[in-house]
DNA sequence: CAGAAGAGAGAGCACTGCTCTTGCTTTGGA
DNA sequence: TCCAAAGCAAGAGCAGTGCTCTCTCTTCTG
C-alpha cells in the first residue's frame, strides 16, 4: 500500500506532487486562464513534453488541482464542524459557513476554479464529485444532528417541491423532513453567492464591513434552514 | 448625436457591431477562454492586425462583451419588475429572479463571463459598474416600494452591522430600514448563488426539479427581506 | 542478462495575442 | 479644388502556447 516500492515509483510521485505545488503557484498568482504546462516544466528544469508523462493534458492538471480544491476547502470545512459547540447548531452552521469563506478569500483562486466559470469545454469527471460534496455534506450533517436532538420545524413545502426534496433527503440524509432538506440545497447554493461575489470582487466599492454581512447572512441562513438558538428553549 | 456622420464614421460602427456580434457567438460557443481574436477575424473576412484598430485588445473586447452582458440581464430584470403585479411585492421580487436565471440558463456563457470567475488578471474598468448594478437596483426598488407602501417590519440589525447598512441605505434608497438593506445585498448575492450553481453544473447529478426548487428559494428570499403577502393583511 | 517499460529531450505543428511597417482611402481645412 | 493628415487594412514577424512524435537512455522484471 504505502511501501516503497521502487526508486522509480517513488520518483514519479513525488515528481507529480512537485508539478502540482508548481502549477498550484501560478494558480495562485496569475489564475486558471493563465496557467501554463510549459512555465511549470521551465520551472522545474525539464522540458515540456516530459510533463506529459504525469499528466496527459492540461485539462488533467487542471482536474487534479480542482480535486485537491475540493479536498481542502472540504476539510477547511469539517475542522470548522468538529472544533465548533455540538450542543449550538446555529453556531456549528456558522462556523462552516465562515470557514469556506475564509479559505475561499485566502486561496482565490483555487476558489475560482471550482465555484466560478467551468473551464471552457471541459466536463467535470465522476472523480470530482465526491471531494466536491463534502461542504455541503457537512452543512447537511449539521442539520441531521439538531433534528436527531431536538428536531426542526419549517413551514411545509408546496406540492411540487415534496416529491424531489423526499428524494434528496432519502438519498442524502434519511429522516430529514423534506422542507429541511429543501432549505439546506437552497441554503448550500446561497452561501457560495456570498462567498463568491465578495471573492469574485461584486462587493467592491459597495459593501466595506463584510465580516459583519457574512456573519450576519450566514446566521440568517442557519435560520432559514431551522436551527434554532438553544438558549431561547432552556 | 445619431445623425449619420460620415460613411467612414457609419462604417466603423458597423464594423464594431460585426466584431462584436461575432465574438459572442464565439463566446456562446466555445467559452470566454476559446475566444480568438484570429478566428473572430478570420471570420469577418479581415486580418487578426485589422481588427486592433477597433478594439487595442483582447480584454478590451471582452470588457465590451461584458458591458452587453450586463445590460441584458439588467435589462431583463427591469422588463420582469415592469410587467409584474405593481400591488404584490413578493411577486415582482420572484418575477425579477426568475428573469435573471432565465436569462442566465439561456446565455450561459455570457452568464459566466460576468458572475462567473473574472479574466485572468483583468480588472473591471469604472464603466461596468453601472450596467453590473441594474439587477440589484431593481431588486431594492421593490423593496423600496414595498416600504413606501406599507412599511417593512424586520428585526433590528447587531450592533456592528447597523452603520454599514445605514450608509448603503442612504446611498442607494434614502428611507429604507437598514435591515432592509443588509437583507438586500445578502439576498442579492445569494440570488446568484443559486443561478450559478445550476449554470456552472454544481447540481447535476444531484437536483432535478430545479424549477420548483429556484421558485421555492426565490420566495423565501422576498420573505427573509420582509416581503409580504398581501392576502395576510386584507 | 535480455527485453520491456518508463522517463527525459528535442524538433516540430498549428495555434494564440500583439506589434510594426507598408501601402491605400477617406476626410477636412487652406 | 487640392493636399496633408488621419483612418484603415494587410502582411510579416515575435514570443508564447498545448500537444505529438521520435529518439535515446535508464530502470525494472522475468
Amino acid at each position: 500500500m504505502t511501501t516503497i516500492r521502487g526508486a522509480r515509483e517513488r520518483a514519479r510521485t513525488e515528481v507529480t506532487a512537485a508539478i502540482k505545488d508548481e502549477a498550484r503557484g501560478q494558480l495562485a498568482a496569475e489564475g486558471a486562464a493563465k496557467l501554463s504546462l510549459r512555465a511549470v516544466a521551465r520551472e522545474l528544469g525539464m522540458v515540456s513534453s516530459a510533463l506529459y508523462r504525469y499528466f496527459p493534458s492540461r485539462d488533467e492538471l487542471l482536474t487534479a488541482l480542482i480535486i485537491d480544491a475540493y479536498d481542502a476547502v472540504g476539510s477547511a470545512a469539517e475542522r470548522a464542524l468538529a472544533t465548533a459547540d455540538p450542543a449550538d447548531p446555529p453556531a456549528r452552521w456558522t462556523a462552516v459557513c465562515v470557514a469556506v469563506r475564509a479559505w475561499a478569500l485566502t486561496h482565490p483562486h483555487e476558489y475560482a476554479l471550482i465555484y466560478g466559470s467551468p473551464v471552457p469545454g471541459y466536463q467535470a469527471p465522476q472523480l470530482t464529485i465526491e471531494p466536491a460534496s463534502r461542504v455541503g455534506l457537512a452543512l447537511i450533517s449539521i442539520a441531521a444532528d439538531a433534528h436527531r436532538a431536538d428536531g426542526i420545524a419549517l413551514p411545509p413545502l408546496a406540492e411540487e417541491l415534496r416529491p424531489e426534496a423526499q428524494r434528496l433527503a432519502a438519498q442524502l440524509a434519511p429522516g430529514l423532513p423534506p422542507e429541511v432538506m429543501a432549505a439546506l440545497i437552497a441554503a448550500w447554493a446561497q452561501l457560495f453567492g456570498l462567498v463568491s461575489f465578495e471573492v469574485f470582487g461584486q462587493f467592491n466599492n459597495l459593501v466595506e464591513a463584510r465580516d459583519e454581512l457574512f456573519t450576519h447572512a450566514a446566521r440568517r441562513l442557519a435560520h432559514e434552514v431551522g436551527l434554532m438558538d438553544r438558549h431561547r428553549t432552556p
